[in-house]
RNA sequence: UCCCCGAUAGCUCAAUUGGUAGAGCGAGCGGCUGUUAACCGCUAGGUUGCAGGUUCGAGUCCUGCUCGGGGAGCCA
């Protein structure tokens, strides 16, 4: 009894306090300082960093909207105030009231001078520094990192790319249908699924809506499903991830052309909101926002069968070689650099601030290194692949790269080999040997952000290609009955969230497009 | 499934041909400053991923295993 008051109590005096410092002032988001300045507020945040003098201390506060620097003088303050300002250990939680001012020394150009402090919680030795940290130590505390800057950038724009993704279907009158997760037959490539046991019979885990999604479309014309697509693939590259999130549109009489027509504008668009939203992002993320300006339509189109010549052709080998020597160059200058740079960090005298700057320095170029002698031994494989390629199987991760190089805008490759690809593409009535699909691929090897087709619409020639691979027709009976009421040409595609993310973020690895992602043999946390 | 690379303090990394495991950050204390990953001084911090082997002596060489990274295949 006498506890359950003691905590009430405190919970009343918490309350009390919060009322105190609202009746003061108004809480506000970091992100709207600007409509408050010459007045005082409250920010309710976490600790970011803080940089504490005898007179001074500067304490950075995240709200999730942004970075602010509170301004605590001690001559100022309530002499509590400047000592809990002092104890604040980083990422403990906090309230701080303050005078809104514009300052152009502080990070986001505002700043608070404070007048009061209301710590929450006191943290503890928060494991991520402000340093140097590797990515696995980084990833094993993913529910911490997401506090940094840089998931924070991501984190946002990826929420842009998805509502501008949404928008886009829902403003061209697209109906959303969410398709099952949960499927009853393998469809194609059993050994790419994930199985799950159903109440006792096998089930898999859905890679794909779109099946389902040509049923919709014969219902309701436009429409589109978006959400969690799982793949059981043994890949370890920074293009992969087992659970990644797909939106794919279907539409009603519609051909290739008409299809590739709505994914190019679709594309652009979504490059136009994070160009127009996350100018600041992006300059943060390192990424150069002259790539995403430079996406214009039209996008480039070949034909797989162009794509082979360019492969086996002249372009294709300078470009690797090209490549290769302005690697070893780079290769080259850091194998001198790196010693040097040891020396002088090492030399008796040097200033330790300057030695620390050297050190990281150091680092950086060491790992630059290593990641450019694994790019220069992988060339030559890359090289035959290519000079190598035989008309007939799938374009290869390699080979994509070179061809997106090849070209400073996104690129549609159309009309494969119909033996590398799914049985639901319609035949090229042209050229049996090929279907009328399209893959675009992202500039600069993040590959292929978008595989499409128009559908096989005749019965006859969908049973003919599904012998050809040997599906049993019984369980795809209901996907058949689509070309018997009422069949018209048709077609739709699938767009990888996370591929388009890594690649309009500049993001050497996908991984970091995901709040937790899910990678082979890596699902904590 | 195959090929290559890696694992050293809480974190990021050093450690010459095999010869007494170090620095910075973080933590604690003190100083100083409109600071910008602030800076300066002091203190604490280790079974070098695991199991064997070679050797007078192994972080370093050899074998196996575990975990991680990259690439091929496959794919968004």
């Amino acid at each position: 009894m006498v506890i359950q008051w003691l905590i009430m109590k405190r919970s009343w005096i918490e309350c009390y306090q919060i009322d105190m410092v609202d009746m003061m002032s108004t809480t506000v988001t970091i992100s709207k300082l600007n409509e408050h300045v010459g007045e005082t507020v409250t920010l309710a945040g976490w600790l970011y960093n803080s940089r504490i003098g005898s007179k001074v201390a500067f304490l950075i506060v995240r709200d999730g909207t942004g970075l602010c620097q509170g301004v605590v003088t001690k001559e100022e303050v309530e002499p509590e105030v400047f000592a809990d300002a002092v104890h604040l250990t980083q990422e403990s939680s906090v309230r701080v009231t303050g005078l809104v001012h514009a300052d152009e020394r502080a990070v986001g150009g505002y700043e608070l001078h404070v007048t009061g402090l209301e710590p929450v919680h006191s943290a503890v030795e928060y494991p991520i520094t402000l340093k140097a940290h590797g990515h696995d130590f980084l990833f094993k505390h993913r529910h911490l990192w997401l506090r940094s800057r840089r998931p924070t950038a991501i984190m946002k724009i990826r929420h842009t790319v998805i509502d501008a993704v949404r928008r886009f279907f829902n403003d061209n009158g697209f109906v959303l249908v969410d398709t099952p997760i949960f499927a009853p037959s393998a469809g194609e490539g059993a050994q790419t699924l994930f199985s799950v046991d159903y109440f006792g019979e096998p089930m898999y885990l859905a890679q794909t809506g779109q099946l389902y999604l040509e049923s919709a479309a014969m219902a309701y014309g436009k429409v589109y499903c978006f959400g969690p697509t799982f793949r059981a693939e043994k890949s370890k590259t920074r293009r992969h991830l087992t659970e990644f999130w797909m939106v794919e549109p279907e539409i009603a009489y519609a051909d290739l052309d008409d299809v590739m027509a709505v994914a190019e504008d679709f594309v652009y668009t979504i490059a136009q909101r994070v160009l127009a939203e996350h100018r600041a992002d992006l300059e943060f993320l390192g990424q150069d926002v002259a790539v995403l300006e430079r996406i214009r339509k039209p996008f480039y189109r070949l034909t797989y069968s162009q794509a082979v010549d360019i492969l086996h052709g002249p372009q294709a080998r300078e470009l690797l070689e090209k490549d290769l020597a302005e690697k070893n160059a780079r290769i080259e200058e850091l194998k001198q650099s790196i010693p040097a740079k040891e020396q002088e960090r090492d030399r008796p005298g040097v200033k330790k601030y300057r030695q620390e700057q050297l050190a990281a320095e150091v680092i950086t170029e060491r790992e630059e290194l290593a990641d450019l002698q694994e790019q220069v031994k992988n060339i030559p494989t890359h090289m035959e692949l290519a000079a190598g390629f035989e008309w007939g199987k799938d374009l290869g991760g390699s080979d994509e790269t070179i061809i997106s190089r090849l070209h400073d805008r996104p690129v549609f490759v159309t009309h494969y080999p119909r033996g590398c690809k799914a049985f639901y593409m319609k035949q090229d009535p042209h050229d049996s040997r090929l279907v009328k699909n399209f893959d675009l691929l992202a500039p600069d090897g993040y590959g292929e952000i978008i595989g499409g087709s128009q559908r096989e619409d005749d019965l006859d020639v969908l049973l003919e290609r599904m012998a050809e691979e040997g599906l049993a027709t019984e369980p795809y009976e209901w996907y058949l009955d689509l070309r018997r009421y009422g069949s018209v040409p048709h077609g739709g595609f699938g767009l990888g969230i996370e591929r388009t993310v890594a690649w309009l973020c500049g993001l050497r690895h996908i991984r970091e497009t995901i709040a937790y992602p899910r990678l082979m043999g890596k699902v904590y946390p």
